[in-house]
RNA sequence: GGCGGCAUACCCAAGCGGUUCAAGGGGACGGAUUGCAAAUCCGUUAUCUCGUGGGUUCAAAUCCCACUGCCGCCUCCA
C-alpha cells in the first residue's frame, strides 16, 4: 500500500496515508448538467476514474462521493442575468428539471461508455438546499458574512490564509483584476454564498432562506454535501484545474471556517485537454467535442480512454485527430490481442516458475508506474511489454494483463471483438462479392479476385483473407 | 497586471543528476508469411542528442540563470 500522489496544496509528490487505516475518503467534482459534457471534461473524470482504480488496486476501499450540479448558476454574461440552467430551458424548451435530468443521465452513459465506475453517492445540489443554508447560518455566526443588494456574500478578508491552495497573491490580484467587482464587495475575492432571485421576474429554481427568497452560491454545495457524506475531514478532493484558483478555494474558506479544522488532506487537479488549433474548450463557447461526436467518426470509446491515459494527467494534452488515431489503432491492437490471449489461456496450463518469474518482473514495472504519481504512459509500456513477451504462458500473461486492467479499465475481460451496424442489405451484396471471389481465386484468376476485391473497398468494407477464410467487415 | 505549466525522434509521449547518454504507442522502412494484400511475427528508425545560450557538478535531457516560442488559470469552463 504505498502510491505517491502529487497533492496541489503541498506542490510535492508525497506517499499517499488516509485518516483511517485502509479506508480512502474522495470526492470529486462533478458535473453542471446543462449540457453534454465534453471531451475535456471527460478527461478529468477519466484520471479521477484512475485514481480511484489504482487507490482500490493498492489496497484501499474507498468510498467517492460526486456531485450534480443541477443549480442554475449565472453565465459569464454577468448582465444578462440569466443563469445555465434557465438558458438551457429555455433554449430547448423545457423545464429545468427536465434539463438536468436530462443531461445527468448524458452523462452517466459517458461514464458508462468509458468504463469509468460510478461513484458510490451521486448527490445532486438541488436535494441539499436546506445542508447549504445550514452552512450559511454557520458561516452568519461566526461573523464572517455581509449582504449586499444582490446577495450574501463570504468576506475573505477575515481569513488570515485565504488562498493557500492556489498561492493566491491577493494583494496582486486586486492590482491586476480584469473582474468587474460587484459592488460593494469588501475584497475582490469574496464570493456569494446566497443569491437573492432578481426583484422583478421569478427564477424557475428558487428557495427561501432566512435572508430572502434566492439560490446557494456555487461553491458551497460541494462543502455542504462533502461535509455531509464525507465528514469533517476528508482524503482526497479532486477536480479540474481551472477548480484550484476559486471553486476550491472558496470551498477551503467555508468549510474550514466552520469546522475549524484542516478539510482536505490531498488535493489533485486534472490538466486539461486543450485544442490544437487555438480554440479552447469551453461547453460556455458553443463549439466543443463530445463523446458522441467522437462515436459518430467511428472512434469506439475507450480507443479515447487510451488516448487520454497515454499522456500524464497532471500535463497538458493537445487534442488532435492524428493523435487520437494513433491511440484507437494501439487499443484495437490491445483488443485483438485479449481476446486472442484470453482464448489461448481458456486452453492453456498454467505456467513454469521461469514464467512466473518473468510475468512479476513486468507486473512490477507496472505498479511501479503506477505508484508514481499514476504515471499511467508507463503503466501502458509496461503492459505491452507483457503483450510482447511471447515465452509467457498465456493463461500467465492473461491473469497478468486483467490484473493491469482493474487500474487501465478498458475492460479487457469481457471484451469483443469490435463490431459495427451493418445493414442487412449491404451485407448479402458484399457476401455475394465475397462468393464470387473465391470463385476466382479458385480458378487462379486473381485479376479478377483482385478487382472484386477493389469493389468490396469500395463499400467501405475491409476484406481479409485468413487461414479460416475471408473475413470482412465495415470500416 | 498576477499565478502556473510546457519545449525530448516524422507524430503522441515517458524519463527529472550517474546504475539503459533516452520507455512505450503510432507512423515509416526492410524481412518472414500471402497468388497479391490485410492481419500477425522479426528487425530498423534520437549516439557531436533532449528549444537556444550560459553556468553549477567528477557527472545534466534531468539543477541554476538568461533568452525564444507555445499553453493554461486568475470569468459559477474539467
Amino acid at each position: 500500500m504505498s502510491l505517491k500522489l502529487y497533492n496541489t496544496l503541498t506542490r510535492k509528490v508525497d506517499e499517499f496515508r488516509s485518516i483511517r487505516p485502509g479506508e480512502v475518503a474522495l470526492y470529486t467534482c462533478g458535473p453542471t448538467v446543462y449540457n453534454y459534457a465534453h471531451i475535456g471534461n471527460l478527461r478529468t473524470y477519466i484520471f479521477e476514474d484512475v485514481l480511484k482504480r489504482s487507490l482500490g488496486w493498492c489496497g484501499w476501499k474507498v468510498k467517492h462521493v460526486m456531485n450534480v450540479t443541477d443549480v442554475g448558476h449565472l453565465t459569464s454574461d454577468a448582465d444578462s442575468g440569466q443563469d445555465k440552467m434557465e438558458k438551457g430551458a429555455a433554449r430547448e424548451g423545457k423545464s429545468v428539471w427536465e434539463i438536468a435530468g436530462f443531461y445527468w443521465q448524458a452523462f452517466k452513459e459517458d461514464l458508462v461508455r468509458l468504463n469509468i465506475l460510478p461513484p458510490d453517492v451521486w448527490c445532486k445540489a438541488t436535494d441539499h438546499i436546506a445542508e447549504q443554508i445550514g452552512m450559511v447560518k454557520a458561516l452568519e455566526a461566526k461573523g464572517l458574512i455581509y449582504r449586499l443588494e444582490d446577495g450574501i456574500y463570504f468576506d475573505t478578508g477575515k481569513l488570515g490564509d485565504y488562498g493557500r491552495l492556489a498561492r493566491l497573491d491577493v494583494a496582486g490580484l486586486q492590482a491586476g483584476a480584469r473582474v468587474d467587482l460587484v459592488q460593494g464587495k469588501r475584497n475582490v475575492t469574496d464570493f456569494a454564498v446566497w443569491k437573492f432571485s432578481p426583484k422583478d421576474s421569478k427564477r424557475l429554481m428558487e428557495w427561501p432562506s432566512p435572508w430572502g427568497v434566492g439560490f446557494p452560491g456555487w461553491h458551497l454545495e460541494c462543502s455542504a454535501m462533502a461535509l455531509k457524506y464525507l465528514g469533517e475531514q476528508l482524503d482526497i478532493h479532486c477536480g479540474g484545474v481551472d477548480h484550484v484558483a476559486v471553486h476550491h478555494t472558496n470551498e477551503i474558506a467555508q468549510t474550514e471556517s466552520i469546522t475549524g479544522k484542516q478539510w482536505v488532506s490531498w488535493w489533485m487537479h486534472g490538466e486539461f485537454l486543450t485544442m490544437g488549433e487555438g480554440a479552447r474548450m469551453a461547453k460556455s463557447e458553443g463549439g466543443f467535442l463530445t463523446l458522441q461526436a467522437l462515436i459518430d467518426k467511428g472512434y469506439d470509446p475507450p480507443a479515447y480512454r487510451y488516448f487520454c491515459l497515454n499522456a500524464h494527467y497532471r500535463q497538458q494534452l493537445a487534442f488532435r485527430w492524428e493523435s487520437l488515431d494513433s491511440a484507437a489503432t494501439a487499443f484495437e491492437r490491445l483488443r485483438n490481442r485479449a481476446i486472442e490471449l484470453r482464448q489461448a489461456a481458456a486452453a492453456n496450463s498454467a505456467g513454469t516458475a521461469d514464467a512466473q518469474t518473468a510475468s512479476s518482473g513486468r507486473l512490477a514495472d507496472f505498479r511501479e508506474a503506477v505508484e508514481d504519481d499514476l504515471n499511467m504512459p508507463r503503466a501502458l509500456a509496461a503492459m505491452w511489454g507483457l503483450l510482447k513477451n511471447s515465452k509467457l504462458p498465456a493463461r500467465q500473461a492473461w491473469a497478468d494483463l486483467l490484473d493491469m486492467d482493474r487500474v487501465l479499465g478498458f475492460g479487457l475481460e469481457t471484451i469483443q471483438p469490435r463490431k459495427i451496424e451493418v445493414d442487412a442489405d449491404l451485407a448479402a451484396r458484399v457476401e455475394k462479392l465475397i462468393a464470387e471471389r473465391t470463385a476466382a481465386k479458385k480458378e487462379k484468376n486473381f485479376a479478377r479476385a483482385d478487382e472484386i476485391r477493389k469493389q468490396i473497398a469500395e463499400l467501405g468494407v475491409e476484406l481479409k483473407d485468413t487461414p479460416q477464410g475471408p473475413v470482412w467487415r465495415k470500416l
